[in-house]
DNA sequence: GCCGTCACG
DNA sequence: GACGTACGTGACGGCG
């Protein structure tokens, strides 16, 4: 049969010369079937309004056509064909009768769409193909086969993984509803094995959905292992007599023939005949009046205007080569003498130029000051190679408001220009922008109207590589892997009181700097992301690290506002309060002491008081901590008390009121934080700058700092918290029946708790029990000791002790747990969280017994905390498409940990608040399913205090 | 620049 | 038997 497509249907590739630019055939072979039903699903089921036909799956369909045709440059079709399945029974069911054999049909309002699709492909212009007796994945293994083999290129729109064999050199996938590129290194993400062995691996493992049986009790990971010890499932079949496991062996060598007959299934058919010759393939403008009356029949308005709006404007097509794979560089010394100061337009155009034909870039950005959301920009800088760097100086100056123009020596580009011509560069999807921390980057460059994208981050690479193993600053990640001290900023700027801003630096010194900075990011991003797939850390990436950034950038950008004269107001309250404090504390004493002084105060207490019941801190000095007040003040003496109140007071004023009203930013009026992603072990953010992730609440004093946050005019502040995430967790990793339970039935968790421990009904429970009950909740989920927990609750450490042990007996899933987590983390250094985040615990092989316990205790914590940073993540990650799709206005503003700070229209309250529940309670979906229902609160306020 | 303390989840 | 003791953060003032 294919000698017939071979001799009747000659490629065109081999007429065409291959241009400089790429291969002169760029094929995509959209799977029709798989994306109808991605398209049905993904979108609300929409109709035509005049009669109600339903077109959900049609208006996505064309969407992306369009798209396809349209919006890329230099990665755009040259042929293009939709394959769809023909008739359900093909040579496979000769084979195997079962096969397909428990397909569901489709849904009822799916199935008139399909002809309406093939209708919209041939009014595009483009060509149907489909074959009785084959499936469109065979087709779709010819046409590939052809075309890479007459030296073309060939992109398969589909994420079915059953098309993951035909990966290769100038084969990928693209999965445009996640706009993910599926190259060599997914597949072995996915698979464990390279395209090429990605049949035996299917063979093994089977498939529940198309019904391949494959071996029973085989996966993903134990075929992958196999195949990758033996080489192929024909050497591994050979040879099922010598695998040590019994289990294992036995079934290899019973299952072998059902093994060969699965692999028989998943292969696909390169000799396929081909329904059409390649050169009928050929884009070709769509006959206007042909599209514009299919659009017409089926009232697709909004694509009919995108469609004559992009037909106005010209294509904008700019020629490149396709990215190049990243690829392992020699390691070579770095040198900051060759780096190239760009003052001129003509010279910048030459850079950028060199951008499209590099593919993949670093570039950094500097700024006149810390903080992203209000800093000015300095300049930019590139790098396209390592070694080949520029800066592009922009907003420098004479410390003294000299003019640009009057010193020879500081002759940039305007700022506008800059920004003209680097733009279409950074925001072009063919140019992959590496960045170091690239969330400043695009901070900073949003707020000059570029929209950075697409981009990789060294920083959260190196995060999800190592988390827990040292920290992911440049300087250190340069250290680390190119053995190479960066300039130190303060070289260039100088430090302490002689430190000047970065626009104030002498434009050579800039250039050795920043350039060095963009260099190292890309030498990082060159040597760290292979390993992302190599070490099946990739999806973590993509999904909870890459698309974070941007939001981020956003919440940063938008910041919170603040009410500077209540928080005034509120601080002079504080002062004169503490100095009544202060003077009846040296009233007691009978001199002065700083009661802001620990040492002062142990000295004051234990020396001359001589009080006892003291304990000391780790340098030898007395302990003053509110534990040990708290106690003093129990035994009756007075001056602990007015310590207490004293220093509660000195916190409020010292860490919030007067810093909160210093960090309001005189150019929007309100207060912006700023996030780190790559600073805790376990996946959580944290906040820095102000701080805003540690506002008072459990006090009442305390709270009235909430109160100062504020939304603005006719708007309201929402916040939305899970509820009892952490423990919600637990229930479903450990597996806990009677927690899961609990959950599902929305008992009160902590009375469920104390009524199994204590054979006591929880109508009518001491709220004493439910106390309890509660910190050892807590205490659980921080890797209890009965020290710890009888120090929480005041009570005698064996009474502790014997709590624990009951609490053990009543839910013995809960220790199965913990000793799982030992488990794992003695072996691996490492635990991991239910979506793969990897969480690296080096100090259990401490020498110290204190640090390895500590360890146990993180390693036994860190996968519940780490899985709650996850799904918060997946929920931020989608919050502001949902927010847009659902036509609100609201912008997220904050997130503390288990909950999310929305400002929106105050007529937008509840559909707001409703829409982010939603969001979040499915936040772990689909890559996730819990057994137990997250739950969140949202409620809405003019004050964050009152919307908690 | 470290330490003790304390704000949060 | 000793050891240090609930997980994860960031910011402040004192002190050397």
């Amino acid at each position: 049969m294919s000698d017939l497509a071979d001799s009747e249907a000659p490629l065109a590739v081999t007429d065409r010369p291959l241009t400089q630019d790429g291969p002169a055939v760029r094929l995509y072979l959209v799977d029709g079937s798989s994306f109808i039903f991605r398209a049905y699903h993904a979108l609300p089921p929409l109709t035509r309004k005049s009669d109600g036909l339903p077109i959900g799956a049609v208006s996505g369909f064309c969407n992306m056509l369009f798209k396809l045709l349209r919006d890329m440059n230099s990665d755009a079709p040259t042929h293009l064909a939709v394959i769809f399945d023909h008739s359900e029974e093909t040579f496979r069911n000769k084979l195997y009768d079962q096969y397909k054999a428990h397909r569901p049909p489709p849904p009822e309002d799916l199935i008139p769409q399909f002809a309406v699709v093939r209708e919209a492909t041939r009014a595009f212009g483009v060509s149907c193909i489909e074959l009785p007796g084959y499936e469109a994945d065979d087709l779709i293994a010819a046409y590939s086969c052809k075309v890479r083999d007459a030296g073309g290129e060939v992109v398969i729109v589909s994420s079915d993984k059953d098309l993951m064999q035909l990966v290769g050199p100038n084969v990928s996938m693209l999965d445009t509803m996640k706009n993910l590129r599926i190259g060599r290194e997914q597949v072995i993400e996915k698979f464990g094995v390279g395209p090429e062995r990605v049949v035996d691996v299917q063979a093994l493992c089977g498939d529940s959905v198309d019904n391949v049986p494959g071996a029973p009790g085989i996966g993903v990971k134990t075929a992958s292992a196999l195949i990758n010890e033996y080489g192929d499932l024909d050497t591994l079949l050979a040879r099922a007599g010598e695998i040590k496991q019994d289990k294992r062996r036995q079934t290899l060598i019973d299952f072998a023939d059902q093994i060969r007959l699965s692999r028989a299934l998943v292969q696909l058919d390169c000799d396929t005949p081909l329904p059409e010759p390649i050169d009928d393939l050929a884009v070709r403008e769509p006959d206007k009046a042909v599209l514009g009356a299919f659009l017409e029949t089926y009232e697709l308005r909004s694509l009919a205007r995108r469609i004559g709006e992009a037909g106005a404007s010209s294509s904008g097509a700019i020629p490149s080569t396709p990215r190049p794979a990243p690829a392992e560089v020699p390691e070579s010394a770095i040198d900051v003498s060759g780096y190239v100061c760009v003052r001129d337009a003509t010279t910048l155009e030459s850079w950028v130029a060199r951008c499209y034909e590099a593919g993949t870039i670093a570039f950094d950005t500097e700024t006149d000051a810390l903080g992203s959301a209000t800093a000015g920009l300095c300049g930019v800088s590139l790098a396209i190679s390592p070694g080949e760097a520029c800066y592009i100086p922009v907003g420098h100056c004479e410390k003294e408001g000299l003019q640009l123009e009057e010193a020879a020596d500081l002759v940039q580009i305007p700022l506008d220009q800059v920004i003209a011509i680097l733009k279409p560069m950074l925001e072009d999807p063919t140019v992959l922008k590496v960045a170091q921390n690239a969330k400043y980057d695009i901070a900073v460059l949003s707020r000059y109207g570029i929209d950075v994208a697409p981009i990789e981050d060294t920083m959260l690479i190196s995060y999800v590589l190592e988390a827990g193993m040292h920290g992911h600053g440049m300087d250190e990640l340069s250290a680390l892997w190119l053995g190479h001290q960066p300039i130190p900023f303060k070289q260039v700027a100088g430090s302490g009181k002689g430190q000047v801003s970065f626009k104030h630096v002498e434009l050579g010194k800039a250039t050795e700097y920043a350039a060095e900075d963009a260099d190292v990011t890309l030498r990082l991003y060159n040597r760290l992301r292979p390993r992302l797939a190599r070490e099946g850390l990739l999806t973590v990436y993509e999904t909870l690290e890459r698309p974070l950034p941007p939001v981020l950038a956003a919440m940063e950008n938008a910041g919170v506002k603040v009410d500077p004269i209540f928080l005034r107001n509120l601080s002079n309250e504080f002062s004169m309060r503490m100095a009544d404090f202060e003077a009846k504390a040296q009233a007691l004493v009978g001199h002065p002491f700083n009661l802001g002084s620990p040492k002062q105060i142990g000295d004051v207490l234990f020396g001359e008081m001589a009080l006892t019941g003291g304990k000391k801190t780790a340098t030898g000095q007395w302990a003053t901590d509110s534990d040990v007040l708290e106690s003093l003040a129990a035994q009756g003496h007075e001056l602990p008390r007015v310590l207490l109140d004293w220093r509660q007071l000195s916190k409020l004023k010292g860490t919030y009121t007067d810093n909160l009203v210093a960090a309001i930013s005189p150019d929007t009026g309100r207060v912006h934080t700023s996030y780190a992603l790559a600073s805790t072990t376990t996946g959580r953010l944290s906040s820095t700058d102000p701080n805003l992730q540690n506002i008072p609440i459990r006090t009442e004093e305390g709270r009235k700092i909430r109160k100062a946050f504020i939304a603005d005019a006719g708007n309201v502040l929402i916040s939305a918290d899970y509820s009892q995430i952490e423990l919600r967790l637990l229930a479903h990793v450990g597996d806990i029946e009677q927690l899961k339970r609990a959950f599902r039935e929305g008992l009160d968790i902590h009375a469920m708790t104390a009524s199994e421990m204590f054979n006591t009904p929880i109508e009518g429970m001491p709220s004493e029990i439910r106390r309890r009950a509660k910190a050892i909740n807590f205490g659980i989920v921080y890797g209890i000791s009965a020290f710890g927990l009888a120090n929480q609750l005041s009570i005698p450490q064996d009474e502790a002790g014997a709590y624990i042990k009951t609490y053990f007996e009543r839910f013995p899933g809960i220790r199965a747990y913990m000793d799982q987590m030992r488990a794992q983390v003695r072996e691996h250094a490492y635990v991991t969280t239910i979506f793969g985040r990897k969480i690296n615990i080096p100090d259990i092989r401490a020498k110290a017994v204190g640090h390895r316990q500590f360890a146990e205790r993180a390693a036994i914590n860190a996968p519940l905390q780490g899985a709650a940073a996850d799904i918060i993540r997946r929920a931020m990650i989608r919050m502001p498409e949902a927010l847009k799709r659902a036509g609100l206005k609201a912008r997220m503003l904050l997130q503390v940990h288990d909950e999310l700070i929305f400002e929106a229209p105050a007529e937008e309250a509840e559909a707001t608040c409703r829409l982010v529940s939603k969001v979040m309670e499915a936040a772990p979906e689909p890559a996730v399913s819990l057994s137990v229902p997250l739950v969140v609160e949202a409620r809405a306020a003019s004050n964050w205090d009152e919307a908690h």
